[in-house]
DNA sequence: CGGGAAGTTGAAGCCAGTCAAGATTTGTGG
DNA sequence: CCACAAATCTTGACTGGCTTCAACTTCCCG
């Protein structure tokens, strides 16, 4: 049966602003209901013209383009508690697909009810905004890496970054998460080949700073990480969840 | 003397949806002033908190990021209609630079009415979060270009999208525009070097796809151009001007 | 007319892509 | 529960696109 927003597990985690019992309400009206899907399902697709906006609760998914040529960018990577399909909410169709990587549970919101949502709740309208500005920021961190930061600094700000995500929304136990992509996943992330890719993983292992196997990512020392991707400071500040 | 939004002279472009006259007063509100900044200055410096958004109205700029190293990512560069801040309109502090290459007169907003604005305007507060999904949009692409294509077919896609975009918002006379910028700052734009843009910049010139000299950008075969690229179609669709 | 910024061009070297093959894991049907 | 197939991960060797270095040109502004 379907979880309530007011029951709503993320929300007790650190990187989730608070919200009133009445917004909380508000969205649970909003909902249209809950679905499950397997791994590997595409939840949306590029061209497509998706009657449903969702957001993750449970598993982890990947969104992506693809080119004439058949190569793939990995937009980003879908964490419990992001927003999916604000492009269909708003524009005409998808420019991105976004597929399950492990099963996944989802919110379901009715896109046609979007704009009279938003109407109606102006307050949570801007939190909307909100979400849309964080992942045009972390977008450009994201361009940032691939355009300017090197293989090793590249892997290292990547792993960096999903630790930390990790532990906003409470997925590291000890000094390791849950990371079930492939290599391949995080190479077409970071605009490297999959061999390069794999040849790094292996000089971080053998740095002692974190090593990503059977599924599983461990940061031993994230510090060491930090300095090798140049990262001055990460703060992930709180933000709404939808 | 500034411009009254009844007059902006952007609002006629074929790239803006049109909006009623009620939302143009309420614009008007908002507007705090106008603003006029020479060539080379910084608008928004990255780590600040600035009291205030914009939107372009004449000019070009961009936005960029810089790494430890001195490296530096150019986000996107800006063009007349494009809305500027939302970040710092909704997080603590801006995550990026933004700079004038050319001088620009610039709407001003004031931050501080941009919650109350709002939530008394849902229906422009919905154009805002349009705005950030088709900024959200734009970056993907970006990335996917940085991330996937080799030079030959990044060039050729930033000068399309650049050429496109020059049409819709009327800067194109005949087959050229006047495109202002430094081969350094493309080159950054899509994580390549200064010599080997140049190079590049220099085969397209001998293939008679299109040439950028003199800050003139002219395409002679812009189906050349989206055939280099991978292209298969761009629709700009129109979007909200704040 | 001198100096700095931007553009151009050639040459050398390296980071990362590609190719290829084997090891390991996972899934599936008999 | 084994056997085979498919997917993923590894590793080595070769190649090449792009970066870096360096010098020279052109343009502009004081």
């Amino acid at each position: 049966m379907a979880t309530k927003c007011s029951n709503c597990p993320l929300r007790k985690k650190a990187l989730f602003t608070p919200v009133s019992k009445s917004d909380i309400q508000t969205m649970q009206r909003f909902k249209a209901g809950e679905m499950t899907v397997e791994a590997g399902t595409t939840l949306l697709m590029e061209g497509s013209n998706s009657p449903q906006l969702f957001t993750a609760l449970n598993g982890m998914g990947l969104r992506y383009k693809t080119l004439a040529d058949g190569s793939r960018q990995v937009i980003n990577l879908i964490f419990p508690g992001d927003f999916i399909g604000l492009q269909a909410g708003v524009m005409k169709e998808m420019k991105h697909s976004v597929e399950a990587t492990t099963d996944m549970t989802l919110c379901v919101f009715d896109r046609t009810e979007f704009y009279r949502f938003f109407k109606s709740n102006p307050e949570l309208g801007f939190d909307i905004t909100w979400l849309a500005a964080v992942a045009e920021h972390f977008l450009g961190e994201t361009l940032t890496t691939v355009g300017q930061r090197k293989a090793m600094p590249a892997l290292a700000w990547a792993l960096h970054s999903i630790f930390e995500r990790g532990k906003a929304i409470g997925l590291v136990r000890g000094n390791q998460m849950r990371f079930p992509y492939r290599q391949q996943d995080l190479a077409d992330a970071l605009g490297l080949s999959l061999v390069h890719t794999n040849k790094t993983l292996g000089k971080l292992r053998d740095l002692n700073a974190a090593r990503w196997e059977d599924s599983k990512l461990q940061v031993l020392d994230q510090d060491k990480l930090a300095e090798i991707a140049m990262i001055d400071e990460i703060i992930l500040e709180p933000r709404p969840l939808m």
